[in-house]
RNA sequence: UGGGCGAUCGUUCAAUGGUAGGACAGUGCCCUUUGGAGGCACUUAUCCAGGUUCGAAUCCUGGUCGCCCAGCCA
C-alpha cells in the first residue's frame, strides 16, 4: 500500500512499518485470542512532552486505532522526587491537542498495592530478597560489562527474614537508601539488567498522588511490565534503549504468571538543530535560557503550539518519518515542509509590513481612500474575501525597494513598475533620504486604469509586492524565531564545553513596530495567518487589547534569498 | 574488549528471493496578481568479502562501522 499515491488523500494514518506488521501478524494468528489490541502511552510526569513524544503518541494511538484497539494514557509515576501535577496536566493537554483521546487514564501509582503484593509473592517464592548493601556496594558487586558480578552477602536470607524486612521497609522503619528489595536472578548474566535488579527502594518522599502513603517505591523495571499486564496491554511499544530491559520485562511477567504483554522497541526521533532530552530541556527552562517550557523556540509540543505549529502537520510529519530500528537524525526541513504544506492550505492571508518604508503616490488624489477586494486564501475559494483600505500613502517592505537594483531584482526601483497586490501598478519616480543617506520615502506614480492589479492594455510587471495603508495601519510587535542551536547536533561541542555553547544568540528577534492591515486587529490566539510574501504567523498569548504580538511560525520559502546567496558566493 | 540492536540516495522510509521506489533537501525548466503554491525533468544509494540460488538489498558465513547497557532515574 502506498498512501502517497492518492493525491486527495490527506489522511495521516500510521503508514506501514514493522510495528504495523507485527501487530497485523498477531491479529492474524490470534496471538491474544479475541482480545482487542491494547496499547498505552506511558510518560513519566517529570517534564513537558516534546516532538519525540509525538512520535510515540502517534504510534501508540495510531496503531491501536488502525486495528480497532484501544490506548490508555498511563503516567509512569514511580519516582516521586521528579514528578509533579503540573506535568500531569500539561501532558494530558498536549496529548489532546495532538488530536488523541485515551481510553482509560491510568497511573502506575494506582498499582502500588498490587505491585507490593506481587513482591511479597516473589519473596515467598524465593525470587526476591532484601539487600542491605549500599548503592556503592551494589554497583561494585554488579561487576562490569566484561566481568560477571558477585552475589550479595544478603542474597541467601530466609524467606521469613526477607518478608519481615520488606514489611518493615514499607512500614517506614528504615532510612532512605538503607535497604532495597532485589529480584534473585543471575549475577553472572551478560545482561546487566538481569544481575539481581532492584525492585524497590526506600524514598521518604511525598508523591504527587499518593502523598505519604508509601515510603518504598517500585523501580521502572518492576512496575512497567506489570502495569502493562494489569491493563491487558498487548503491544507495549517503547524506544530502542529499552531493548536490554526486555528480558527483565518478561521475567517478572512469567514469574507472576500474569497477562503476557509484549514489549517492542522502535527508534527514537532525532531532529537536526534540536535537543530532545528532558534533562537538558529542563535545564534551559531552569536557567532561563528560554522563557519557559512553552517558549516558541522549544521543541516541546507546547512550544510548537505557541509558535503556531499545527497538530495536523506534526502528525503528518511523524507519519512520514515512520518507525524503524535504525538510529538516525531527521532534517528539521522535513518538519518545516509538513508545516508549510498544512498552513498553505489553511491559513488565512493578510498583508503585513515588517520593516516599513513609506511610499507616496504623487498622482493619487490627496485625501482619497478606497477599499480593494482581497481573497482570504487563494488556495481555498471557500475562505471568501475581505476589503482592505488603500490610500495615497502606504508602507511597503524595505526589502522591496532598491535604489540600485542588483541583477535579477524584480521589485521596486527607480523607473521600474510593479504591482501592489490586489491594487494598482506603481512606478518609482524619486526618493527622499535622511541625513545619513538612507531612503526614507519613495515617491511613485500609479496607473488608475490598473485597479485590482491588471492593466487593460495587457502590460505585464515582473513583481507583485504587498503594502499597508499608512493611515489605516495597525502597529504590532513581531517575534521572529530562528533555530535555538547553531549546530545540527547541539551536543557537538569541544571538550569541557556543553550544549549551551551551541545556543544561537540570535534565535529571537523582536520587531517593535510592524504595520498590519486593519483586519488583523481581530486576530485570536492560535489563529494562523500567512502574511503574504513573508511567512506564517500567529497571535502570541502575550497580546493584550490594544497590543498585538505575533509569532513567526515559519518564513515562506525564499528563492530570492537563494539567488542573492549565489550571487554573493 | 561481555551482551543487545542496527547498516539502502545528502536525510528519512519502502521494496518480505524476481524491474531498488516515495518523501524531504538539491539542480534546471515551465507557470504564477505571493520570487509563495503548483507542474515537469534531473542528479545521487543496497557497508565490505565470500557463499547458496536461474535470480540476493533480502538467505548463510566472516569482517567493518554505528548506537545502547555497569541509577536505589525512566
Amino acid at each position: 500500500m502506498n498512501t502517497n499515491q492518492n493525491p486527495e488523500s490527506t489522511d495521516v494514518r500510521t503508514p506501514s512499518n514493522f510495528l504495523h506488521d507485527i501487530i497485523a501478524g498477531d491479529v492474524q494468528t490470534k496471538k491474544y485470542g479475541d482480545a482487542v489490541i491494547q496499547t498505552r502511552f506511558p510518560p513519566e510526569p517529570n517534564g513537558y512532552l516534546h516532538i519525540g513524544h509525538a512520535k510515540a503518541i502517534c504510534l501508540d494511538f495510531g496503531l491501536a486505532d488502525e486495528f480497532g484497539g484501544k490506548t490508555n494514557l498511563r503516567f509512569d509515576d514511580t519516582n516521586p522526587e521528579k514528578e509533579e501535577q503540573e506535568y500531569v496536566d500539561s501532558i494530558m493537554a498536549d496529548v489532546r491537542w495532538l488530536g488523541f483521546e485515551w481510553d482509560r487514564l491510568c497511573y502506575a501509582s494506582d498499582y502500588f498495592g498490587q505491585l507490593y503484593e506481587w513482591a511479597i509473592q516473589l519473596i515467598k517464592a524465593g525470587k526476591a530478597y532484601v539487600d542491605d548493601l549500599t548503592a556503592d556496594q551494589i554497583r561494585h558487586y554488579r561487576g562490569t560489562l566484561t566481568e560477571p558480578g558477585k552475589d550479595s552477602p544478603f542474597r541467601n536470607r530466609t524467606v521469613e527474614e526477607n518478608l519481615d524486612l520488606f514489611q518493615r521497609m514499607k512500614a517506614g522503619e528504615f532510612p532512605d537508601g538503607s535497604r532495597v528489595l532485589r529480584a534473585k536472578i543471575d549475577m553472572a548474566s551478560p545482561n546487566l539488567n538481569m544481575r539481581d535488579p532492584v525492585m524497590y527502594r526506600i524514598l521518604h518522599a511525598t508523591h504527587h498522588r499518593t502523598g505519604d502513603e508509601w515510603c518504598i517505591y517500585p523501580m521502572y523495571d518492576y512496575a512497567h511490565g506489570q502495569s502493562d499486564s494489569i491493563e491487558n496491554v498487548t503491544h507495549s511499544m517503547c524506544t530502542l534503549e529499552f531493548a536490554d530491559h526486555q528480558p527483565i520485562y518478561r521475567w517478572y511477567i512469567e514469574q507472576l504468571g500474569i497477562f503476557p504483554s509484549q514489549q517492542i522497541e522502535f527508534d527514537r526521533l532525532n531532529l537536526t538543530y534540536t535537543l530532545l532530552s528532558k534533562r537538558k530541556l529542563l535545564q534551559l527552562v531552569q536557567e532561563k535560557r528560554v522563557s519557559g517550557w512553552d517558549d516558541p523556540r522549544m521543541p516541546t509540543l507546547s512550544g510548537f503550539r505557541r509558535r503556531g505549529f499545527t497538530p495536523e502537520a506534526i502528525r503528518a510529519f511523524v507519519g512520514s518519518v515512520g518507525a524503524s530500528r535504525t538510529n538516525g537524525i531527521v532534517d528539521f526541513e522535513m518538519l518545516e515542509h509538513f508545516q508549510r504544506d498544512d498552513l498553505n492550505r489553511r491559513a488565512r492571508r493578510a498583508m503585513a509590513v515588517l520593516r516599513p518604508l513609506k511610499v507616496i503616490i504623487d498622482n493619487y488624489p490627496e485625501g482619497q481612500e478606497e477599499m480593494v477586494e482581497v481573497a482570504n486564501n487563494p488556495e481555498d475559494p471557500a475562505a471568501g474575501g475581505r476589503q482592505v483600505p488603500f490610500a495615497r500613502e502606504i508602507y511597503i517592505e524595505q526589502d522591496d525597494f532598491r535604489e540600485v537594483p542588483p541583477p535579477k531584482y524584480y521589485r521596486l526601483s527607480p523607473g521600474k513598475e510593479v504591482r501592489l497586490r490586489n491594487a494598482y501598478f506603481i512606478t518609482a519616480q524619486s526618493v527622499v533620504k535622511d541625513d545619513d543617506g538612507n531612503v526614507i520615502e519613495v515617491h511613485c506614480t500609479y496607473d488608475p486604469a490598473s485597479r485590482g492589479g491588471n492593466s487593460p492594455d495587457g502590460r505585464k510587471v515582473k513583481s507583485t509586492i504587498h503594502w499597508v495603508s499608512v493611515k489605516h495601519a495597525l502597529t504590532a510587535e513581531i517575534r521572529l524565531y530562528d533555530k535555538l542551536f547553531t549546530k545540527p547536533d547541539p551536543n557537538d561541542h569541544p571538550e569541557g564545553g556543553s550544549f549551551l555553547d551551541n545556543l544561537n544568540s540570535n534565535s529571537l528577534e523582536k520587531i517593535a513596530d510592524a504595520r498590519l492591515e486593519p483586519s488583523l486587529g481581530g486576530a485570536r490566539v492560535e489563529e494562523r495567518y500567512q502574511f503574504e510574501r513573508v511567512g506564517y504567523f500567529c497571535l502570541d498569548p502575550d497580546a493584550k487589547p490594544g497590543k498585538l504580538v505575533f509569532n513567526r511560525t515559519l518564513a515562506l520559502k525564499d528563492s530570492w534569498a537563494k539567488i542573492e546567496r549565489k550571487a554573493g558566493a
